[in-house]
DNA sequence: GATGTTTGTCGGCCTTTCCGACAAGTGTA
DNA sequence: TACACTTGTCGGAAAGGCCGACAAACATC
């Protein structure tokens, strides 16, 4: 999660956007226009990054079809060959990174400005980068993380990551001073319980509480799966009076239905929270939801390898992802089970628990998982 | 000199711009008001680098009472006691410091991130680097150069340098596909004769160009003073024909009225000669003009002190700087005249190689230097 | 299974960067 | 002048990062 105060300014040299919304809408029907117009397929390559990939010791071994096919080719009447290449990532940031042939054998390296990306990034053995030639020979850069336990922003990391220090730092500042500022959140990368997706606190507000309200939480399990659990709130109240003083935060005590010592929280927070408003609900099945959801009104996660693709082929709209229709790229198979096959010759619903499909019997969830499909996977039977 | 593709988006919570140029406005307005109000003096340390500043071998050794007064105030809690820094410079670019107190005996110090900021800045020893506190406890980061050899950004400098390989590749693909694109120019930092101000070339678009025409040029001596030698256009032709075809760059051929063998170039560009126009021109003395003056349009030079001061201390408004009345805050001394003389117990007016004061009594040259006199300083007698 | 190709890891070596030691420089009594 | 305090520079050590060597892993026949 990045913050940035809010004082960039946007210029073009002939158009002034009238609102940051049309701006927006604007340069994507433009990218999109640019790119639907030649329907030329872009080419990629995807790699697990090693030991090696990740260490302070050395650079990026570039596997070498993949570095033929996809980087601009290299000149070899230098001694060794090399070249500058410039990628974007999700955020339209550009990596800079030193294309070098060398070695005995000869292989395909990225040196200089690789290990600024993966600190940058926080990258280890196991995560997955993406380079994307796009229709104009542009590189792209996507990611996606391993499934690895990945702690929360609690305040003891916060003290011992002294970059957490100085972003709260200047959001803190911000704040205090009715200062604009943009949150870069990315959920796969760093979920912060402290980040509540807007609509889903607006949903929240909407909803009275009282004491013995019944309500049901969703709660990961140690094996990725979800489960919910049954509670009543049992007293509302701040958490902090003297510091947070009538902070919504974790102002609601809650007894649980089937409470192992310790297991549950005493206190959450209204958002967290779906009140139980029919004694006739249905409770869905308990597997098998997406281990970070996506939320209406987030950014995109740039570990979103499919977020990648759709920037670098957008003719493939709607069809890919979920839908309900198969691809009519890759018939029957999503991009990234494809890819996944290609890389590791395995067949793709192994790697389910990386994105499982969604499932949901319930209106009432729309907004935790399917308010976007399109953002979410979907892995077909073959 | 860096580029930046435009395509940064401007949110904001409550309020969305029409243009960006108000948008500009109203945002340097509600700073200015926001200090304006509290009208609180911002305090600020200044240091020329010495040789251990900027070697490579370690990192920026803070005066004590600078980093007392300045800098947050350390946990002495921790051994050792460090913080994270993060100042903006002019441009808004975000600098982060991590700031330490250790060895024996305890001294302050900037270690991570320190050889970047020296780096990226090219400064070396001499130059002084200005810390400001503002009214909101935020810093600020202002630079001034020490008034050495600058060398162009010639071709053998650019392949030397990756850097600016992948900006100058970025840029040329960028106009290779119409896309816009910002050119941040610091001209104090490394002039380009590639960068040229719009108003300067189309006030030369006004001009008839014809074989025989006599001008004027203007030429750096090495003592840094300014001379201008006469000439005739001998011919107008492409630099290259195959590559550059149409081009102005430098497609007049001409001729010298004193020439040293080859002391002055064959081929000029039309923005870079003045017309003479008058047989009665008088040419106006040869001495103390600007080193690099600045130019309507120009995005400010980071190296200006003055510049700095003023967006920590806009009350100061037009009294700072030149305006042919003394400053009501230091009486008959600018502030970096007071600043100087703090620094190095030295008479200011023994620094004013420095900052040379602007003459001109020829209106033609109005667009090199006094369009924006605020910008120049001046060196009033004590 | 033999052979050739690809690529992950390592040691070597140089540079960068962090550290305290030490002493030169500065201010004050 | 004596003393305390400040800070510039240095050597040492650790980390970063570029290089080819080597061999494991993989592909092909």
């Amino acid at each position: 999660m990045t913050l940035q105060p809010v004082n960039k300014v946007v210029k073009d040299g002939k158009n002034l956007y009238s609102t940051s919304a049309q701006y927006d809408k604007e340069a994507l029907l433009a990218s999109d226009m640019g790119l639907k117009h030649s329907r030329q397929p872009a080419e990629f390559f995807c790699k697990t990054l090693t030991a090696s990939d990740t260490s302070t010791h050395g650079g990026f071994s570039v596997p070498r079809r993949a570095a033929e096919k996809i980087f601009p080719p290299l000149d070899f009447s230098m001694q060794p060959p090399a070249q500058e290449l410039v990628a974007r990532d999700l955020h339209e940031n550009a990596w800079t990174f030193r294309h070098i042939y060398r070695g005995q054998p000869k292989r395909h390296l990225l040196t200089t400005g690789w290990s600024v990306f993966v600190s940058t990034k926080r990258l280890f053995a196991g995560d997955s980068v993406l380079f994307i030639r796009d229709a104009k020979s542009q590189l792209l850069l996507g990611l996606r993380r391993a499934n690895r336990q990945q702690p929360a922003l609690s305040s003891s990391v916060i003290s011992s990551d002294s970059m957490h220090i100085g972003i709260l730092a200047a959001a803190a500042h911000a704040a205090a001073n009715f200062s604009p500022f943009t949150i870069f959140y990315n959920p796969r990368a760093s979920p912060s319980e402290f980040v509540v997706p807007l609509a889903k606190y607006y949903k929240a507000m909407y909803t009275q509480v009282s004491l013995g309200m019944r309500f049901r939480m969703m709660f990961e399990t140690e094996e990725s799966g979800v489960r919910r659990y049954m509670g009543t709130v049992t007293g509302i109240s701040d958490l902090d009076p003297v510091r947070w003083k009538n902070s919504q935060w974790r102002n609601l005590q809650v007894g649980w239905d089937e409470s192992t010592a310790g297991e549950r929280p005493r206190r959450v927070s209204i958002w967290e929270i779906e009140p139980v408003v029919s004694p006739f609900f249905i409770c869905p099945p308990p597997f098998f939801r997406p281990r970070f959801p996506k939320q209406p009104g987030m950014p995109d996660d740039d570990s979103d390898v499919e977020s990648a693709f759709k920037r670098a082929m957008p003719w493939l709209g709607d069809d890919f992802g979920m839908r309900g229709t198969p691809s009519s790229i890759f018939p029957g198979l999503s991009l990234v089970q494809w890819m996944n096959m290609q890389q590791s010759n395995q067949f793709p619903a192994a790697q389910s628990g990386f994105f499982p499909s969604t499932v949901s019997s319930n209106p009432l969830h729309n907004n935790l998982s399917i308010d976007d499909p399109s953002k979410l996977l979907n892995f077909q039977a073959p």
